[in-house]
DNA sequence: CCAAAAGTGTTCAATCTACACCCATGC
DNA sequence: GCATGGGTGTAGATTGAACACTTTTGG
């Protein structure tokens, strides 16, 4: 901090939130109503108030678009923003956030929200499609080593329902029992006593993760 | 973006610019001379000015601060700052870059730098303490991975240096030859036709890195 | 008894870790 | 010839990948 010379940059925040459904990742875009940028989708987030944390924030637009408090979200990375030095913001914090589809209830707010999938969503405003390039790329590395999945699964699941959300979101099959080892030699989830019975075959037992909140594994 | 209220909120910068110098991780720290926190010990860095990148920015503050170009300089999290809502600048983003010691001519600035060893230096400014221990922690990360070490030692170097410097980084001492079947094997350094002679003992031979620039490996 | 999804072990290859001695040189 | 740092291999343990059959249930 060597010097403080006058200067117009604006903080702006991002969020990617992101969820599984239909076996598909999927991320949710507003339709923006005015410039710039007029009439197309863009992730939701704005320009950041004065005497508020970035993370307060962010959590903020998360709780306003999906009414989901208490999930996944964690900072990815800041963008300039244009990257034409024309107009403020000149940052932009991005974040991400895992919901699950369930739960989120979407808040028709100034403008219309939709899920769309994040293998073929329409071009973004702003430089939006690298951040949500960047957050999917980041979630496909968290997953090897965190709980992340927690925040994408109800309270109880079964293993198969964990299988497919890490194949949704690796966009490639797994090995049904290299699987439930790696998962289980994390630590990540515990077996509870029940079993969910569904249609004609074996019912499943429910797991739970051990810990609905970020957490950081063993040096891996 | 779905808002545009307006703001106060100010982007600032820091750099945290690491070197390694008689086996010791040291960063480079300024005294300010001017409040805030006025007579404390800070990183470099200033508020954004409009029209720059952040990454144009970090790489000319640490430029005015080393007289180095064209090393390894990456950008490691935005934090909010400070903590209590009280005065700009909203948002800092920290960078983090690796100097070779010998290269680096300190430019007495409008106040005065020096190096201090990270395991012991003064209280920062701003939340500067916590930026430094998260650079010191990603740096220990990326040397695994990536060549990012290239930033820290001479175009020709012997492994044993390049050995020294990975030991003062990761604060313990590694094994000779795993260390050098590892480093090998990532393809990182090629063997040059030199040797360095030192004093009564064998000559040891000269290794350069592929790539004088940050680049990614294998899937690790 | 058939269809459907759940659940479960073993083998092989690759990688990581620990560990100790000889080599080339200057004095 | 000795002191100094340079340079090298092997064995055991751990980790990750491939691969197929039996179990439980409802209809």
């Amino acid at each position: 901090m060597a010097e403080r010379k006058a200067t117009g940059a604006r903080v702006a925040v991002a969020v990617t939130i992101l969820t599984v459904h239909e076996g598909t990742l999927q991320v949710l875009l507003l339709r923006r109503g005015a410039p710039p940028f007029d009439g197309w989708w863009a992730l939701p987030g704005g320009l950041l108030p004065a005497g508020v944390t970035l993370d307060e924030f962010a959590a903020g637009k998360l709780a306003g678009e999906t009414g989901v408090r208490e999930v996944f979200l964690e900072q990815l990375y800041t963008f300039t923003e244009p990257p034409e030095p024309t107009a403020p913001p000149a940052a932009t914090v991005a974040y991400f956030a895992l919901v699950e589809h369930g739960v989120a209830t979407l808040r028709a707010g100034e403008w219309p929200t939709r899920w769309w999938p994040v293998a073929d969503h329409p071009p973004l405003a702003f430089t939006n499609d690298e951040v949500v390039r960047v957050a999917v790329a980041r979630l496909r590395g968290k997953l090897e080593y965190t709980n992340a999945a927690y925040s994408l699964l109800p309270e109880k699941f079964t293993f198969a329902q964990l299988q497919r959300t890490y194949e949704a979101i690796l966009g490639r099959p797994l090995d049904k029992r290299n699987f439930y080892r790696r998962i289980l030699s994390l630590g990540l989830i515990e077996p509870l006593d029940e079993h969910l019975k569904v249609g004609a075959h074996r019912p499943a037992a429910l797991f739970r993760f051990r810990r609905r909140q970020a957490e950081f594994l063993s040096p891996r």
